[in-house]
DNA sequence: TATGAATGAGGCTTCATTCAT
DNA sequence: AATGAATGAAGCCTCATTCAT
């Protein structure tokens, strides 16, 4: 008898080794080889679980985004006040800036070269299980959270590209004032 | 006799002939042979003015000023109130979507295939030339100015990545809302 | 308690199992994963009867015996006249073109793939099988069968690869009154 | 400026210099660096001249079969009467057997590996022009031209396969003692 | 025995870069 | 200066074969 294997266990546990190497390097830059030193196997194996390349790539993102984003937002201790709550979330935001960086960057390499329908419906599971996890640990309407969600995409580009420049913390901040503002008049 | 050739005004004619391809298909998929056809000129030539590929990449975003970049903005006729303002303005950079997309990820291409200082200085000279318009235009504070500017990023990349589900109108609606609000209290 | 498996028999199965895919298919573009399908068995088990792909496709002509390859002829029903016969015969074969095709092809592969001694024999025995059979059905001198089957063979060959052009009943016919005309001469 | 190259006239060369290597080895098992290395280029150059290894294969043909055909049958010497003629073809075709065999094996490679519907279309102009030629040559009508053609494939086909069983004299000394007979009788 | 997961050499192809003209 | 033909390293992928179970 043959090694008994889960082929979808496998395929995780592929997927979830050569995560760190797609998150540092993109898609296009990683090769075949590297994925398989990563992932401990040879390129035919790869092979042997998935079709090509971009296969490995969209069916990582199926494993691998939804889980490390609830273990990520998976952390917040509950307070009272929606102001403290605001505060505490985009200060945790703030801590994991560049883990978000990378994902931005390889959803993107994801959008980039992946169908584009495939890739769209992918994104928008990930983008929607933040949205309402914002929505109920802020016990916002979806809408304010989608909005905030939006607009901290915007953010951690900014302070991406031009560090220098932005201050995480001052343009939070604003935002979060306008928000609070918003909110009690409704 | 050689052609009499002022080599920077080469360099740069060649920058804006080839940036149509790039923002069209990003940085890693357009070949040599693509830019020297785009540029009416040889590979050879190409060489004779550039190192390398990501010689050519970098340089053109010096020569693409931001105001090229930027050229569908300045379209703006004025109106007085706010509120006006802002639905003209959201609108045209709906109707630029995009333009905006390909930009967008262009300077993520520029981003990833540079030298990070290099690519941080010049995408912050463009966006900082966006916010200083929409200031100038809305008669905001640069600070709003820099998070609507944020906001308009994150939605950009949005509707571009899920188109489906996102209504860049609903939320655009939202943010100007917002905006105005808090306008309205200072 | 290990299956009792009579080693040969068991190549036998396999060998026939095969068959139509090789014949359908080539030798060169078939793998040993279709091989394994078709024979419903898995690759190692081929391996366990085999030694390689090629020994696979060598045996498969061993125990594919020429009545086998031939199975379609012996379904004639006799008639008097040569003449007679000698159409019932070609119209019979046109018949059966497609299947005549895929045998010359796949002999072909054999005779490139395989020891070219061994490959000879087999293809011999095949051939002389065919040949006895219109000697024996046309009651014709084995030379003059030896001659048609050749000729036979010359056509399959057109037909194929020169489908638009040759037309299996004009040369057939002309065949037939040129063969006809030689008998009544002695 | 660069190396002046007529590109039809390096592709012609190229194609000439493989033709060994293909009619030796068939299409499959020829590698692109065994292409390279006859042709006395590198496989970039190859590329440059040849979109795919099949093109190369394909584009073989329109250069070289009818040049090569030509230069085989160009030889006859005239003489009188249709039974030395034949006589003599038949035995220049029996000198030229290795060629013939080395074609038959190449064009059915063909055959294989390309669009059926171009591989018939440049098999039929090959043949088209030894038909012709045999029959300008022997002074028959077409339609026997065509019958010796078939005939003569056919013979090539079981010399290669059944060196041992079929002797090319005896057989085509009975087909030329058919055709004759036939003719005198019409 | 039987299985099929695992291997890795090697195939075709691409393309940034070089260089003879 | 300008050209584009030529290069060859390196990428993705296939598949006959091996081997642990």
């Amino acid at each position: 008898m043959p090694k008994i294997v889960n082929h979808d266990q496998y395929r995780e546990d592929i997927c979830k080794k050569c995560f760190a190497i797609f998150s540092k390097k993109g898609y296009a830059s990683v090769t075949m080889r590297e994925i398989a030193r990563e992932a401990d196997v040879s390129t035919g194996t790869l092979y042997h679980y998935f079709p090509t390349k971009q296969a490995i790539f969209e069916q990582m993102f199926q494993y691998i985004a939804p889980e490390n984003v609830a273990q990520t937002l998976g952390q917040y201790t509950q307070s009272m006040k929606l102001e403290e709550k605001l505060n505490q979330f985009t200060h945790f935001w703030g801590t994991y800036k560049t883990y978000y960086q990378n994902i931005l960057l390889l959803l993107i390499d994801f959008y980039r070269n992946s169908d584009t329908g495939t890739a769209q419906q992918v994104i928008d599971r990930i983008a929607m299980f933040y949205i309402n996890e914002i929505a109920k640990y802020l016990e916002l309407p979806i809408e304010i959270a989608e909005l905030m969600f939006t607009f901290l995409t915007g953010i951690v580009y900014h302070i991406m590209v031009r560090p220098e420049t932005v201050s995480f913390e001052k343009l939070v901040g604003l935002f979060n004032a306008i928000v609070l503002e918003y909110q009690q008049q409704h």
